[in-house]
DNA sequence: TATGAGCATAAGTATTATCTTATGTGTGGG
DNA sequence: CCCACACATAAGATAATACTTATGCTCATA
């Protein structure tokens, strides 16, 4: 079959006046216009479609049949048309992101807010470390990528949005809690509770140690930042994490934040996604409204010093 | 919107290999030509359906959407071609039948026959008199009718398929039923039950009398065979009608067919339809159909002498 | 760094679509 | 019997479509 939409609009048209000539005036066409095209779709189908019987045309079985799959067709492209007019305008689209474990707590909240503010916008989060975070995006699997400072090589946009402290918390009945202003020095005594080899806070926190000449006890690695907080709430030793994974512990009293010299460690959250991809207008949104929105967010939830 | 399923055929080859190179050789084209094609298509969608990756290409999301309704309106439109197809060789169709109430009997069965010969074939049959088997002609409403003798002013075919007999039936102990070789001038005493005025068994039975100079009684009117066969049976008085609607009456011998002189009356039934018209093809197998398995049908319900 | 793979772009061409005007044909109503 | 209506057919003008070839650009990879 060679069908044309022409064919089967003017088809459509001719089957519900049952009649060429208010048919054509429809469309604004000649009549002649109009038989031409019916007869063109009549050729390709094979069959007629209307019968003729002194001045009144009616449907043949075949135009009947015609008529059903006609309309459905057109339906389905009005649709087609309507879905693509809703992601046109992002009243609608489907956002993948991918988030790095320690960003868990405030992605979820940003994604909530932003799908509240968006009728109509789905998701799906992945919570993941980061070597896979740099996979996805290397094989663009993911719209956009909330982590910390991706590598400089892998052609990535990487934007800034949000400070991301880390901070030496122990637990609440840790001797350093009382304390001010720590010396570094005196963390070398410590035990330390980590990430693994490879995360974004473990390469920072060696990084830090190593600059200053401080080398610290890191025996004890864990991979996510539920399990350290764990650990350091049992008295396993102290723990260096983002304080955006706090907010409960903070809260709670359950973790304290100890003032050490030099802490803060102040590193960045980043929007992430591959230079050059064309974002999806959900996508567009999603990356402004973290730009926008992502301090006031967190502002309510972290002490305000550590803004 | 005003695509071309031409764009949506090349759309969906390029889709489906996420590649312009391997769709344009799927379709015996050069790579450019899909460029265009592609490329007319996010014209009238207004936004891009695929982005380029170094070489890679992937759907964006209002091309994973396109391509959803590409295939469904794919579907569709090989559904409608299968339909086609079917009409075509007369798989498939439907019949628009109607019958006179008197050839009820055998035109369901020659119906039920015909279905069982031809899967796929379904009809709506209409039992009714005369008067609005003419109407339904007269516009066009039906594919088919079976009735007596139409007039010969509308512009009908009209093609005699069977005999249809016409007897004088009795309740099974009328003190008629023995004798042989009645006088017709014996009916002159006789009550009749019959159809009303205008249906066809009527007609033929008052020209009938009326040519041979005998008067009969005429006052019970009835409008259904079931009717006047209950009526004669009650002992009423005699019956006018069609050997066709007797099987299981002559079967029980609750009625008796009386040998009257001259009779029976010989009329035919005839398939009617407009002329001019276009035939589908169900309705043309069937009007031939009943043209040749009318009679060897019948011959099993309805005793030798009167075929 | 050179090469090739893959898509975009440009220019040119043959074909096809689509419409109009003019006219023919059959039908039903006055 | 003729006219008006409705669809068919024919011829021709115009626009647009759908290609092709040739070439350029970008990126991955050897």
């Amino acid at each position: 079959m060679n069908l044309t939409f022409r064919q089967l609009k003017v088809f459509e048209a001719v089957a519900r006046h049952l009649s060429y000539t208010q048919a054509a005036r429809e469309l604004y066409l000649t009549q002649p216009a109009v038989s031409m095209q019916i007869k063109q779709l009549e050729e390709n189908v094979g069959l007629p479609l209307f019968e003729q019987m002194g001045k009144k045309i009616y449907l043949t079985e075949a135009g009947r049949e015609m008529y059903h799959y006609c309309r459905t067709i057109a339906a389905q492209l009005e649709e087609a048309e309507e879905v693509i007019e809703q992601l046109k305008g992002m009243r609608r689209g489907h956002l993948q992101i991918s988030v790095a474990t320690t960003a868990n707590h405030f992605a979820t909240r940003l994604l909530a807010e932003f799908v509240k503010h968006n009728e109509g916008v789905t998701f799906s989060l992945d919570v993941t470390n980061r070597k896979k975070l740099l996979h996805q995006l290397a094989e663009n699997e993911r719209d956009l990528v909330i982590m910390g400072r991706p590598p400089g090589d892998g052609d990535l946009m990487a934007e800034s949005f949000m400070d991301n402290p880390l901070v030496v918390v122990a637990a609440r009945d840790h001797p350093l809690v009382a304390k001010k202003n720590i010396k570094l020095d005196v963390l070398r005594d410590e035990a330390f509770v980590t990430r693994e080899q490879g995360s974004g806070t473990r390469i920072a926190m060696e990084r830090f140690f190593k600059e200053r000449g401080v080398s610290v006890n890191l025996e004890m690695e864990m991979t996510s930042n539920e399990a350290i907080k764990q650990a350091v709430e049992a008295g396993l030793g102290l723990g260096l994490v983002s304080i955006h994974t706090l907010e409960l512990e903070l809260e709670t009293g359950r973790l304290a934040i100890l003032d050490v010299e030099e802490f803060p460690i102040l590193r960045h959250w980043y929007v992430v996604y591959r230079k050059g991809k064309r974002l999806a207008p959900v996508a567009q949104a999603f990356r402004e409204f973290v730009h926008q929105e992502a301090k006031s967010l967190m502002s309510k939830a972290i002490p305000e010093k550590y803004m």
